[in-house]
DNA sequence: CTATACCCTTAAACTAGGTTAAGAAATCAG
DNA sequence: CTGATTTCTTAACCTAGTTTAAGGGTATAG
């Protein structure tokens, strides 16, 4: 039976899987073994800085926002997780060391969870997964490349208009404090953004 | 002969995938056979923008720059590759789209270079490459993310003695024009940073 | 050896975005 | 329903970094 709650629980993950790569039945089998469901309500933080991230999460349901508290206390959002994203701190993960940034709830969340060990573990006993896991970093490098040129060259107005178009699903779903926070500007600023756009149409 | 003169050049490579992972004869071969060498004269372009990235460069000797010209005609510099970096566009080289970079070769460079087919054969002859490529991007992925916090919570200041700090020896091989570029300033306010710093001690 | 291109610096005027403060609106816990 | 917390907006003032312009220094190719 609990078996059978996790074949359930799983499915979003083997069907993301499996877009990428189809997967074999004992492949499906490793998934199941090695990913847990974990519940977050919202504003509950999935990893604290200090803490070793021993956890790369799935989420199926909700929203997480990974961010770093700087010296002066002023916060900068590195990522948001929705549906069929993955978050974690990569850095602290791999290298095993304390991690510098925050993982917390925008909203009650459901992840599906695989620690550090079984993702070792799901590496040497399916080594397709190393291919799976190389695209799906791929395909975060290039979103993160495309954010430091934007950071380079775009107005603060222009990143607002783009991030509009690129996550048209979250623009009213998180407040704009948190997005500010994304576009590495103040709430304020982003107040003044709105209010000229408004003017212009 | 060809083969020895091969044998030769990509002893670099093989020392450099070596202390990820050990290889074995077969793989080595595979190397050689994959990756050919291709030098680039100081000013030279190994990629301009609108070309799609065929190609993953492992640089030997010499330095490149990747870079992104702005709507506005501005520099900004992604990265700088020296001895056993690699460089690329990712998004070009995978999506197979035409290229928004450029990339071009500060001094005389000599690359190991494969293409993105023998790249892809490479990974199916050998899946161990799909581990070593995979940790080689959570490498470059690190760095990304460290350098987006910078850009958000450091001053340029900051980020120029961080870059200092993090890159020694190529603050002397390359021009302050490149390194404001990389900072993400002009070059007329590094050199006021410049002279302030030096005010100080 | 020389001319040309590139590189570095200075300084004055300017602008994108930050800071501070304060009130209004929305959301939420009890 | 109600008080409390969070969120959004406005506005006046401030600052890090840009722009423009100009002069001097330094490689480098021919």
């Amino acid at each position: 039976m609990s078996n059978n709650a996790n074949l359930t629980s799983c499915q979003p993950l083997l069907d993301y899987f499996g877009k990428l790569i189809p997967l074999k039945r004992e492949e499906k089998e490793l998934v199941e073994a090695k990913f847990h469901p974990l519940t977050f309500a919202k504003k509950q933080f999935a990893l604290q800085q200090g803490k070793i991230c021993d956890h790369f999460d799935f989420v199926v349901k909700g929203c997480l926002r990974l961010f770093k508290v700087d010296e002066k206390g002023d916060y900068h959002v590195f990522q948001f997780a929705t549906e069929n994203y993955w978050i974690l701190d990569l850095t602290s993960f791999h290298k095993r060391i304390p991690s510098t940034l925050n993982i917390e709830a925008l909203e009650d969340t459901l992840v599906l969870r695989i620690t550090h060990r079984d993702l070792l573990d799901l590496y040497i006993k399916a080594p397709k997964f190393d291919r799976i896991f190389r695209v799906l970093l791929e395909n975060h490098f290039m979103q993160q490349q495309e954010r430091i040129g934007q950071l380079f060259s775009s107005t603060a107005e222009e990143r607002y208009l783009s991030f509009l178009e690129q996550y048209p699903h979250l623009f009213n779903r998180i407040p704009n404090t948190q997005i500010a926070s994304y576009l590495g500007i103040t709430p304020e600023f982003l107040s003044k953004i709105r209010k000229n756009l408004q003017s212009k149409g």
